[in-house]
DNA sequence: CCCGCTATTGGACACTTGCGCAATATCGGC
DNA sequence: GCCGATATTGCGCAAGTGTCCAATAGCGGG
């Protein structure tokens, strides 16, 4: 294998166990596979990291990371409050892309026996609560929104995206993306105020009944 | 080890496999370590079930659907809708039974790779979300709830105390349970059209600007 | 050009995993 | 008391696990 600088060589192990983490999930990424798909040797890995919980939980931060800083640019470009909020509600929705928060789900769990990853899921989604509630708070002030309570509003408009998406990624089969975008959109509205249907996201009807999974 | 009948010994094998679940995790719960808490051979488990998601699908369906069997009785005694909603909110804060939550989350990890685990987890939820729909059709008809959607909002009910509870559970940090039971009352009353404070729980504060964690 | 630093190797180590199977023990019915 | 059914054993198998480490290879500075 060629020789890389120890920093270059670090962001490639990374790379590998997010490819692997992809196929197989975070709980089974074990050395091998990682050295596997980089075409090293296994050693190499402990080379660089302590121990495995740290490799996967660098893997982890990489995605869940990307897809904070992207939402967060996505936030500075629409300085409208209300696409802000309407955008954070469709970036969960990344047709085809169930791995990405199937790795939430695995972090979730696995977060009660790996010290590292819990650290770094436990940041991210503290993060992602921040920067929802900065929105908040941002709408309150500009007066399109109203919320007593924009940390706690927050947390529940988070807490029932993740709770729909659990269902859509565990069990493909109860409720569906266009469900789960109706209703979160919904509770979001309710949240904040907001007449029904102002966060409507492409893809979901917004009807009070919608059609049954 | 004492000969048993077949079904005393399926059961005996599934309360093992709790035990050991309980302690490690699901997807950590092995043949050796089940056949080690009945004390009895590993042969023995697969002379019962073809495989081990068979039987980890089987300890998880046994705590899961108690808590929803005794939820559900709940809900036969308390003749007031609200009170049963009430319930279902207070019955998601069992103080020192994280571990059941924990399990859920096992589950909903490993739904992806389990398919009889899938299939449990799936059913289940499912059921939840019955009970909840039920209880909402049942205070509408009482004239207690307003809801033009009780599927939709059953739904949005339980995943935003889902998602409040993964929190408190996986990060135990972040978000505190007098937090989640606030804030988890609070959004089903605005769900239901109920006055603030209708579904405040027990150890829950429900004012608007709760203490963050 | 060479040498030292270090990236990289590849296998050893001590376990653990799910599963299968021949042998054995133990029960209930006769 | 015997016997057939079956519950139970205990080990074998092939594969996989994280971690460690002596040996090797290759690059950059002198």
């Amino acid at each position: 294998m060629a020789r890389m600088s120890a920093e270059r060589r670090r962001d490639a192990i990374v790379d590998a166990a997010l490819s692997v983490a992809r196929r197989k999930g975070l709980a089974a990424t074990t050395v091998r596979d990682v050295a596997a798909e980089m075409g090293s040797s296994s050693g190499l890995i402990h080379h660089y990291f302590e121990t495995m919980d740290d490799v996967v939980a660098a893997a982890f931060e990489r995605v869940a990371g990307r897809d904070l800083v992207e939402t967060e640019a996505l936030l500075q470009d629409a300085g409208n409050p209300t696409a802000v909020v309407r955008g954070f509600l469709s970036s969960y929705a990344p047709v085809g892309e169930d791995w990405a928060f199937q790795l939430w789900l695995d972090a979730w769990a696995e977060a009660a026996r790996r010290p590292a990853l819990r650290e770094v899921s436990s940041r991210l989604n503290r993060a992602w609560a921040a920067m929802l509630e900065r929105a908040i708070r941002d709408g309150v002030a500009h007066g399109e929104f109203r919320s007593p309570d924009p940390a706690g509003a927050a947390w529940r408009i988070l807490s029932v995206v993740d709770g729909l998406a659990l269902q859509v990624v565990a069990h493909q089969t109860i409720v569906d993306r266009s469900d789960m975008l109706a209703w979160a959109s919904l509770a979001a509205e309710r949240e904040l105020g907001l007449a029904p249907g102002t966060l409507a996201v492409d893809g979901a009807s917004n009807g009070a009944t919608p059609p049954r999974a």
